[in-house]
DNA sequence: CAAAGAACTCAACAAACGTTGACTTATTGC
DNA sequence: GCAATAAGTCAACGTTTGTTGAGTTCTTTG
């Protein structure tokens, strides 16, 4: 092994997925280190391609953020029939649990998620649009409940809470929680969730 | 102004705080921007202090680090009372709640923790040191509790509905949450910790 | 009052960063 | 089949970064 392949040098023959594998990578970075130490030149080594070719496609770096954190899950199917007829009171939290753990226990789909949190959390574009998907989708679900005046104090416990688990579970691993069974902490996590959704918040039946 | 007052070359007279100037000023940034983004020269700048004194008193910028995350509030004070025979059951769980926001709302102890959670996110080593944090301090306050197997797991859950708290309050800043009052936050959220501090985890009593 | 050391600045280092422009190769439209 | 354009690499740019070593001024110790 003396010359080590150095690459070809224009355009590739077929229909490479180039522009995927770019994205991929960054989404992986961006979930691992977060947005700053996920440099450029490292997306495209992870990528197999010359740093200026990411550019070439997303142009600067912030653009390339927006593109990676796209959403891949719609959030709205996560909370479908919450706060609907038959949706509602028993079960229902326990089954937005249950959609949520599966969600980022599944390693393709927790990267992207990952990097939406991380960056969100230093990132203040990223913040924003993180809270707006929030309180935009988890309230659009809220069918029934949407005339209630506190609506989105409901939503916004109830985000609040499920972004807590996902912190204490896959950020910072705290080994109660990145340990449990998801049917367990659905049957334990559930239960709250339903009493912020359609509870007595003032006098809690607890 | 012609000669902008260039700083004087060697050592000062008396008691000049400049230690403690830069340990704030790091904080500050360390909260505001993260630790990536938050650079030694505009460390120093902010401290009104050459760079080379950072590195000087501190070494290097991960040493900083954890000399600036550490905590100015004792989280057993926090937690104190919270599974002992008179603080247990009622009123518990809101007293935390109550106590971790009157320390959020105050800028001078909010800048520190939101320090500390920003890198605890991005950095392996910060998280570590939170995730021990709430394991142990919690844990050890939970005196009447302790002996429950189930004990960890219960500090975990309440640990991290409080995360997403701060993270929705403070960090996300989702209007209702960061618009609401303190004690009307506590009222809700409290009876909540209540119940996974003490009650019946399998069989919820909603 | 001299010597040791702490506090502090200055200038510069090497490395890494995001980004750019010129160039090469394949594909597409007419 | 010939232009236009997309896909791709290469080498280099100007900054900014963390960090260092030497030098200067004050304080402390004996």
């Amino acid at each position: 092994m003396t010359g080590q392949s150095p690459r070809p040098k224009g355009r590739r023959p077929g229909d490479s997925g180039t522009k995927e594998q770019i994205l991929d990578a960054a989404r992986d970075l961006f979930a691992d280190v977060g947005f700053e130490r996920a440099t450029i030149r490292a997306i495209a080594t992870k990528a197999s391609v010359d740093p200026a070719l990411v550019h070439h496609y997303f142009g600067t770096k912030d653009e390339l953020l927006v593109a990676a954190l796209q959403l891949p899950v719609d959030p709205a199917v996560l909370f479908a029939g919450i706060g609907t007829e038959e949706g509602n009171g028993r079960g229902a939290g326990e089954t937005v649990v249950r959609r949520v753990l599966a969600l980022w226990d599944d390693t393709d789909t927790r990267a992207p998620l990952l990097a939406l949190l991380r960056t969100a959390v230093s990132h203040e574009r990223a913040a924003a649009a993180l809270g707006e998907l929030f309180a935009n989708t988890l309230l659009a679900q809220m069918a029934t409940l949407a005339d209630r005046d506190d609506a989105s104090l409901r939503a916004a416990l109830v985000g609040s809470h499920i972004g807590g688990l996902v912190l204490g579970r896959y950020v910072l691993r705290l080994p109660p929680l990145a340990g449990a069974a998801p049917d367990d902490i659905a049957g334990m996590v559930g239960p709250v969730l339903d009493h912020y959704l359609s509870g007595d918040l003032a006098r809690p039946a607890l």
